[in-house]
RNA sequence: GUCCCGGUAGCUCAGCUGAAUAGAGCACCUGCCUUCUAAGCAGGCGGUCAUUGGUUUGAAUCCAAUCCGGGACACCA
């Protein structure tokens, strides 16, 4: 259930107020909803199980409250009415227009005071021997969104990236430039570094399934030819020759990552993704080890034989998981013990959230598991925020076999759609070139983003391509639009627009008014329940009573002046709140489109 | 095999700390541009909330079982 606004809580406490005052009755919760539209008032509240303990009918203790209610807030109910269980409130016009009076023309509205608390977030985390796909553009959204809501809510934010820069993956894109590129550069070809490098790590894939083909065509098995492959030895020997830092293949190494993290700026930038701190596998990935060490002094973990080091967790429900090769290398987990005590020692966060996604929860779990069990200070802070795989109507995505949506070119595609649709309805007039541009962006960008946020971050999405490049409906496209029409009535009208208002609300004033009011609780909420998709919902919400407010009365040609000031100060802080909740998504507001 | 997540309209999703007739968008149908931008507005069509049982004055929401879908449980990251 979407929270209602600030107002709610002081329905809440004025009810409880006369509970304990009137009928000595503390324990119970004062449930209140927004009033069903079919029924009279603005606020409802729920009776029913206040009935039993106070024993009284419901109509009998709702006309109690009622009446007392308005004679003890007369500044806030101006009526009520029970029906059934239901005790439904009317707010006095006066409360909204001081409302109104007091917040329209603050351009912070929805935003808390700075409180005392630092959190990490870290999104992104690419692994740099391929360009980012569909999923690192929901894992990017949600991060940098998060930050915002975070910062939003008062929060000091810092945001963090792991770059997975060294492994067998990366070797697979060296090996396979090595053998077939012949030299080539983003330079010399034209291509994007990330692509490029790309490129060869597919090259190798197909090479690798090549060979594999040949020497089972000769008699060998599968598994056994997977391994055997030419190709796939030269790449482990890169790897082992990248441990042992032999110098041409760290030159190698350098000079292709650096393609790649041109090819990711250039993106980053592009959608605006940005970070206080990159960390680097490469740099990390021994830290673990120490802890490793520390570990088996104080018997957390226990080395077998063969001289590989796990950890025992079957006593809390998992499973005995390794934390050290027996050749003495660091696996995954390992690394990420090591980057969280860095983490740790290097801001002190209170909390630090991974964005990673839903297929890692058993990992984290681990993580956690072992970092309390070593009695690491970041321990208890460890959140992992799991967000759901991105599907295609062909089901799940996967490089190997081709079916990844690229994030570069999807962004592109959102861009076309957005110019075609502009030209379409021939709406390029007084534009320069170069506005354009910016605002085929703002329209094709918002509406990706507004996609991939809109939904549920713990849920799997299923992205329909065509679905994603509608500009109707429950899209960023809808709530730009509500804006543009907004920023042209104030460019008319003027934005400075002073006086106090007297008189009511016409219904549909009224229901902005209020939709307007939930705007703080709608980012308290997003922020504990760390989703973005709260704001998506209110901001189409607002957008949406916004247009049906538009269609109906006129603000240039109000009936009053009282009338035009009042529709004046709605339209103003209505803009501001669609600006305000697109901008915690990341998204970008036009004057005109 | 064990564990985790999901199943709501033709499709994509809200609602899930229990309360009035289960909501949006898309699609489909009907109206509305001589008045601040029709990327819009007003309205219509469409649901035994997977199934069964239970708790409750009241269940899409809580509990149990079953069925269906996805994921995880690597000396990969």
């Amino acid at each position: 259930m979407l929270k209602m606004g600030e107002i709610s809580s002081q329905i809440k406490k004025a009810v409880a107020r006369i509970l304990i005052d009137e009928y000595d009755f503390k324990e119970g919760v004062v449930l209140v909803k927004e009033t069903e539209p079919a029924f009279e008032g603005d606020y409802t509240v729920v009776l029913f199980s206040f009935v039993k303990p106070l024993k009284k009918s419901p109509e009998a203790l709702g006309n109690e409250l009622g009446q007392k209610l308005l004679a003890t807030n007369p500044a806030l109910f101006s009526a009520y009415n029970v029906i059934k269980g239901f005790l439904n409130l009317t707010i006095a016009d006066s409360y909204w227009l001081e409302f109104l009076h007091r917040e329209h023309d603050n351009p912070g509205f929805g935003h808390k005071p700075r409180i005392d608390k630092k959190v990490m977030i870290e999104y992104s985390s690419p692994n740099t021997n391929k360009p980012l796909h569909l999923g690192h553009l929901r894992n990017n959204f949600l991060g940098w969104s998060i930050a915002e809501i975070f910062k939003a809510n008062g929060y000091d934010i810092v945001k963090t990236c792991i770059a997975n820069d060294r492994g067998i993956h990366i070797c697979k894109s060296m090996i396979a430039w090595q053998l077939f590129a012949d030299g080539a550069t983003p330079a010399s070809t034209g291509i994007k570094g990330d692509h490029l490098v790309g490129d060869y790590y597919v090259r190798f894939s197909t090479e690798h399934k090549k060979q594999i083909a040949e020497l089972v065509a000769g008699g060998m098995a599968p598994e056994t030819a997977e391994k055997e492959a030419p190709i796939m030895k030269a790449a482990q020997q890169m790897l082992v020759d990248w441990e042992a830092g032999k110098p041409d293949v760290i030159a190698l190494w350098k000079m292709m990552n650096s393609w790649v993290y041109t090819g990711f700026d250039a993106t980053y930038k592009r959608i605006g993704s940005d970070f206080d701190k990159t960390y680097y596998e490469s740099d990390t990935y021994l830290l673990g080890k120490s802890l490793v060490e520390q570990g088996l002094e104080k018997g957390v973990f226990e080395q077998e034989a063969d001289g590989s080091v796990w950890i025992d967790l079957t006593a809390d429900g998992l499973d005995r998981k390794i934390v050290q090769r027996r050749d003495g290398t660091a696996v995954y987990i390992t690394q990420d013990i090591g980057l969280a005590v860095r983490k740790y020692e290097e801001f002190h966060c209170d909390e630090s959230i991974y964005v990673v996604g839903d297929e890692q929860n058993y990992h984290f779990k681990v993580l956690k598991l072992i970092a309390q069990k070593l009695g690491l200070p970041a321990a208890g802070d460890i959140f992992h925020l799991s967000y759901g795989m991105v599907e295609l109507p062909s089901g799940r995505m996967k490089a190997r076999e081709g079916t990844v949506v690229d994030a570069d070119n999807i962004l592109d595609e959102m861009f076309d759609e957005a110019e075609r649709k502009t030209r379409e309805q021939g709406k390029t007039e007084g534009f320069s070139l170069t506005e354009l541009e910016e605002l085929y962006e703002t329209i094709g960008q918002g509406g990706l983003k507004f996609f991939l946020l809109r939904v549920d971050p713990k849920k799997k999405m299923l992205f329909n391509p065509e679905e994603s490049i509608d500009l109707h409906g429950y899209t960023a496209t809808f709530i730009q639009y509500a804006y543009a029409r907004i920023r042209s009535i104030l460019r008319k009208e003027g934005d400075a627009l002073k006086g106090t208002v007297t008189g009511g609300f016409l219904p549909l004033e009224k229901m902005l008014t209020k939709t307007l009011e939930k705007f703080p609780a709608v980012l308290s909420q997003a922020c504990t329940e760390m989703s973005p998709s709260v704001v998506a919902a209110f901001a189409f919400e607002l957008a949406k009573t916004f247009n049906s407010f538009y269609a109906e009365h006129s603000v240039s040609g109000a009936e009053t002046p009282d009338k035009k000031i009042l529709r004046l100060q709605l339209c103003r802080m209505t803009a501001t709140v669609l600006r305000n909740a697109l901008h915690v998504m990341g998204i970008k507001v036009p004057e005109r489109m």
